[in-house]
DNA sequence: ACTCAAGCGGAACACCATTCCGCTTGCTTG
DNA sequence: CAAGCAAGCGGAATGGTGTTCCGCTTGAGT
């Protein structure tokens, strides 16, 4: 139907586009996803115009800082379900879950948000339930999951990683946290 | 030291505090604590300064407006560990919470936003943690608890009901996250 | 009835997200 | 290589928050 033609971006928008996602990562990951939008168009050099024009809502730029990160996470769980029983590639995948809460701040928040929003273009939670259901099947057919918990009650009982302030008890009480969960898993 | 003699508060302060209490209820309820200062003032039919002498912080008049219904539900604790075993005490009492988290919308919120300041003056947050500890306790010495869970473990692990969008799925999606966690608390 | 500080209302201020619009500049075409 | 034009730009403007300030009002003690 419409084939719009589309020329290719100008060289600048281009440019552009990749001071603003270089700005709003690094804040990102220093103050989370809340920081102000003038600020982020101030700091990427660019008019707060350029930034809406690039990223119209905020989780358009939300979404394209942690997809890459996400879809990773989400990619862990085959390599992991491949070369292990599926209860260690459930262990391995919570470790490697920890090590990204700590890491990415701000995907926490966002994910959250992701919800909020009935977010199609670049699901990024979809991707994450995904590989939850996958560890959940792979777990339920040895036998060591029980079978009525889903990728999505998972994602909300995990919610406190997303909840809990980071701060330098923060791995701790995470751990503690998968811990119980998982315990939940398990009790077949 | 200091002892300020303080006269008694005048009548129409009262009554203003009064206003703003039930104005704030009724939007909290049905629209959670998020909405905006200038209009609880305006619908309590004062002056957006007299809202802000009576509560400086916002998180004051979530508080003064929780804090009785979070003390009833630590009451329940009480009452339920008195009357029947620590196992049935701790199924009942997560039906009062979810009953909880379903009625007073906002409550969650409340209690995450607790979380961030170091609330001292009404701590909603550790009446709680304080429930449950007793709870876990009480399960613990019949042996139906695991042992190395603690309120806050718990407290952690529910956030789920705080961060869930409150719609017709709600009820399910809690009632399946409490089963969840409590069957990770009684994996012993 | 008189006084005066406790208490009031709303204007004022600061900050944020988002939109608008006249100007600039990369790209294409002759 | 030059010229034209639309894609793209920046910053000012708009409309909405939370929060403070300050001159006026009024309850309550004398």
């Amino acid at each position: 139907m419409s084939t719009t033609p589309a020329r290719a971006p100008r060289s600048d928008a281009l440019a552009n586009r990749g001071k603003i996602l270089d700005s709003a990562r690094k804040q990102f990951a220093s103050e989370g996803t809340e920081v102000s939008m003038n600020e982020i168009a101030r700091r990427a050099g660019v008019g707060v115009a350029t930034l809406y024009r690039h990223f119209p809502q905020r989780d358009d730029l939300v979404a394209a800082i942690y997809a890459e990160e996400l879809a990773s996470l989400g990619g862990a769980v085959d390599e992991f379900l491949a070369s292990m029983t599926p209860d260690d590639a459930l262990t391995a995948w919570g470790a490697r879950l920890l090590e990204y809460a700590i890491t990415k701040r701000g995907l926490g928040a966002a994910l959250l948000a992701m919800r909020e929003r009935g977010d199609v273009r670049v699901d990024a939670r979809g991707v994450l339930i995904d590989s939850m259901n996958k560890l959940l099947a792979a777990g339920r057919e040895a036998g060591t999951i029980v079978d009525d918990v889903t990728g999505e009650d998972l994602m909300t009982a995990i919610s406190g990683l997303w909840v809990l302030p980071v701060d330098e008890q923060y791995p701790d009480r995470a751990r503690r946290l998968l811990a119980l969960v998982f315990a939940g898993l398990r009790s077949v």
